[in-house]
DNA sequence: CTCCGTGCAAATACTTTGCAAAGCG
DNA sequence: CGCTTTGCAAAGTATTTGCACGGAG
């Protein structure tokens, strides 16, 4: 298969298998238990890869990581100021598809971001 | 006035200026114009702290820079893979506010970001 | 005199890249 | 065997930070 690895087999396998938003750190350090000697380089080279490809999702909200997502349906992700957690919250439809089409852009992936505190820090504050 | 500096000020004033969505750099070489021997940690700082306070708006469209936009109400980006542009595009409602309202998270900004093809790059290939 | 923002430059840290070795077909 | 991917480590670079100085009131 082209472009088939260990390496991605595995970073692919623990990205779908979370419900955070990792960075590239967090999936190194979780795919080291499966292939203790992959190195970070290679966990990024195929991060960049499978998101220019499209079967992952990047994101970036601001705080200096690069986090990932296996989901790549559109859907929006809330992220807490305090506690910088990010969850992800369903969307009818994509907002952004028609209103991008009709300016003549042609979009291939659509990213929603809010800013603002979750409801665990809500109640706990 | 609190927080006020002849540095603060022009900032604002070129990003108040322009439709494109800068990066620290590029402000930082406008404003040279301006106050010549200002200096870039001066820039980020400044911006960091305007965004902060929720007087401009931080966009992150993964390319390595942070863009600034100094209009701050709900619109959309649309980012071209091919050229690097950053285009607005109006947006009716906030479509984010009320969904992340019903899962607890209180919104504070919301950042839209659509990645593809921009009708410059579509025709021009 | 006191405080806060600045200028300068060094430091931080995420991410990328070069290259030789290893793996798949 | 040829081509792709890895591991390792070094390099790159956007951004942050420490500290002494200077301006405003």
């Amino acid at each position: 298969m082209k472009n088939y690895s260990k390496q991605r087999e595995a970073i692919l396998t623990v990205l779908s298998q979370t419900d955070t938003h990792p960075t590239a750190n967090w999936i190194y350090e979780q795919v080291r238990e499966i292939i203790p000697n992959i190195s970070l380089g290679t966990v990024y080279r195929n991060l960049s890869q499978l998101s220019q490809d499209g079967d992952i999702l990047s994101i970036n909200v601001g705080d200096g990581f690069e986090h990932f997502d296996y989901d790549t349906s559109p859907h929006a992700h809330l992220h807490c100021k305090k506690c910088g957690c990010i969850h992800d919250a369903r969307l009818e439809n994509d907002p952004l598809a028609k209103v991008a089409k009709k300016t003549g852009f042609t979009p291939e992936t659509t990213i929603y971001v809010a800013y603002g505190i979750c409801q665990n820090c809500n109640t706990n504050n």
